[in-house]
DNA sequence: CGGCATCCGGGAAGATACTG
DNA sequence: CAGTATCTTCCCGGATGCCG
């Protein structure tokens, strides 16, 4: 005899036509937008979307991906056998939100309070790829890289004074990474010199990584004076 | 006998180094995001926000109010005399979030379920209309325009394909609207006929006024098929 | 009256244990 | 592995009251 509850849905919500309002309204719950984020480079199972979200209880994730899908941001789906599993995918309008991510991320990294040693997942830090990439400081370079994340395997590839992400195994690539997210934040963003990096392991062209470090920036530290 | 909670202001912080992570341990918090919008055009008092932050609370505000300040972002000042009444500004940084609520608010106008007719603040329909504007619908088109809504006065001025907002007094403008924030979106967003929003007055140059709302264009609602 | 503290009820989030 | 059930904790919202 399940109570139901029926899930009303109202009652939390701002009602206000801002559209930063009606988004909160998607996304503001505590954990929703980071659940997105790690959606934003493919489906992802519930294990592993609770793995990569430190700290996150299962009967909370299970909330947000149910709002989540009332919402039409993403879609449960079953892959076909022999896999079978069953994955959480963002929709094509959930992919969208992406910019926010950008902007969000590009603001918050000149707070004075942010760590950047904290823990990392392997999405948040291609994202990262994504967000401080500058294209004045790749130039005309083009490389290819592999990131051998734990289990993840993720691409980038620079290319155009462009950078893409993808989640897939490393092929054709002129380096590949292997190491925790964090070290390789350390790497590139701290710029930590490589021998200091205990546990990052280069394969193939290290100096294609070397460069590929230059091509960061992070924001300058915001004024606290006030 | 104060019992020194101390507002330790940890444990529901994300332990996360992604910087939208941190944004949100920003203003993730129920409000604070909205708080922000409202002092995006200059500072306000208390009352002020608490008014436009339709069904905020007041220690909800205090508690927010003084998270934002403790963080950086917003900071509480006291006009000179004979004003001197205290009100609340963000700080350099703080205003620096606006293109949040660009890219958030233009990614939510999508959603199925926004509701343009909710109501709206003073400060939600500017933000709005620098969201929404489309300079290849403005082209050349250079005009200024004052807002009578309630007791904000807000001047906008398209120049050089570019939108600017700022709240002030009307002067030398070619026409002044006087209505509710929401009269206003239906005139901009709704495209009503003017003839049809009763409560929605012009003075000036009424074909200035016809001309900006050809300016702005909403992006098409996202499909919910799956 | 504006700003802010206190108290309380309801509900969301967090942690753990349990089930198919 | 993918959730569900249960309990606890704490945040949010509303009301009240203090104080300058």
């Amino acid at each position: 005899m399940k109570l139901e509850k029926v899930t009303s849905e109202k009652g939390r919500r701002y009602h206000d036509a801002c559209g930063a309002a009606h988004g909160l309204d998607l996304v503001g719950d505590r954990w929703a937008l980071l659940v997105m984020r790690e959606l934003m480079l493919g489906p992802r199972r519930f294990g592993d979307l609770r793995r990569d979200l430190c700290g996150v209880s299962a009967n909370v994730l299970t909330q947000r991906l149910e709002g989540l899908e009332a919402s039409g941001l993403v879609h449960k789906r079953k892959l076909a056998p022999p896999a079978s599993v069953q994955v959480y995918e963002a929709t094509e309008w959930g992919l969208e939100i992406e910019p926010v991510f950008m902007v969000l991320g590009r603001w918050a990294a000149r707070s004075p309070g942010h760590d950047p040693t904290l823990p990392l997942s392997a999405v948040s830090l291609m994202l990262s790829f994504k967000t401080m990439f500058d294209p004045g400081l790749a130039g005309g370079g083009r490389m290819t890289l592999g990131f051998a994340l734990g289990e993840d395997r993720m691409v980038v590839r620079v290319a155009d004074g462009r950078l893409e992400a993808w989640r897939g195994e490393a092929e054709d690539t002129d380096v590949v990474v292997t190491a925790t997210p964090p070290l390789v934040a350390a790497a590139v963003y701290g710029k930590v010199p490589l021998r200091a990096l205990v546990g990052l392991a280069l394969e193939g062209d290290a100096a294609v990584f070397e460069r590929f470090v230059g091509f960061f920036h992070l924001p300058p530290k915001a004024e606290v004076t006030s």
